[in-house]
DNA sequence: GAAAATTATGTGACTTGTCACGCATTATCT
DNA sequence: AGATAATGCGTGACAAGTCACATAATTTTC
């Protein structure tokens, strides 16, 4: 692909080395690797989605939710998790009752198959929470976090901040 | 939602701690927020996806570029961009043409109109990673682009080092 | 007690993204 | 020169995710 001299970074490359150095692209980089990564592991190990292992952990974390409540943990659309539940109580790794005080609700709660399922996939995801884990100290870990929270702050700003014209 | 006493915390409320602590739940939620903001804004200005502002930003800076340049700089399945593709040059943004010397290859260039729509979006687009620049100095700039280094290490290694049985 | 407002979930329709396969073209090998 | 391998792209089929609307149930208001 010679553009420029042979001796010379062409544009593309040049454009490479600037997108190194940008935060968004490389969050949207490294997140999208973790989760193709994740959803191998998940594919090898159980044949889980991600969301479908999310519900099984946080269920087993917490005990029983209802569906807006795993929305709100996995950070997701309900719709998602909506979809997601039928199969997996065909599957037997959840129930789904009616709440008892309230008919709107569906409380999701976990089976013996499902903490099965949740055993056989939490060492491996586990030993990848460890190693991303152990690429830091302790103190460099509450620094990424708290670099987290500050591009958070930026990319929790209305859309309208940046897409109305300005002066 | 009452499970504990009123003066305790939940364990919904404990299990949302521990995620904020946690590298990957944290990853997953500031990216998944920045591509939201980022379609918002794009949409509010031009009507255009991200995946199409990309290439048309990405065309800009480089010049021509072949489809599977295009992917690699965006990091997408090219057949992301293919798809995209015929739709902005009935559009006027781009134009295809063949590789002079490889028969197999599409050429990309922008447009006039397609410079305008960059034009239309780059101020935009500028003001958010001006801001996203703005919330570390320097020096942490380079510091958050490490800890990504490293976390990219991680989720880098083939799903089989986590997935496969280990004594 | 009835009406209106709000809430919880299900689903239609769509967008975004991936993987595998096929076709055409080019490169390599003999 | 012909056969084989590799490459670049287009597309089928599917998965993952979003948004809006509808329905049923509960809460609030009068």
């Amino acid at each position: 692909m010679a553009r420029d001299t042979e001796t010379e970074m062409t544009a593309f490359e040049a454009r490479k080395v600037d997108l190194e150095r940008s935060i968004f692209a490389r969050m949207f980089r490294a997140s999208h690797a973790a989760r193709k990564q994740g959803q191998k592991i998940l594919q090898q190990i159980s044949g889980l989605s991600v969301v479908e292992w999310r519900i099984i952990w946080d269920l087993h974390e917490v005990g029983p939710l209802r569906i807006s409540e795993l929305a709100e943990l996995i950070g997701i659309d309900r719709s998602l998790v909506s979809r997601a539940l039928p199969a997996m109580e065909k599957a037997g790794l959840v129930t789904l009752t009616r709440g008892a005080s309230d008919a709107r609700q569906v409380i999701v709660r976990l089976t013996d198959a499902g903490e099965d399922r949740y055993a056989q996939c939490t060492a491996a995801m586990g030993r990848r929470r460890a190693d991303a884990q152990k690429a830091f100290t302790a103190e460099e870990l509450d620094l990424f976090l708290s670099f987290l929270d500050r591009f958070e702050v930026v990319v929790d700003q209305p859309p309208e901040l940046y897409s109305r014209i300005r002066e």
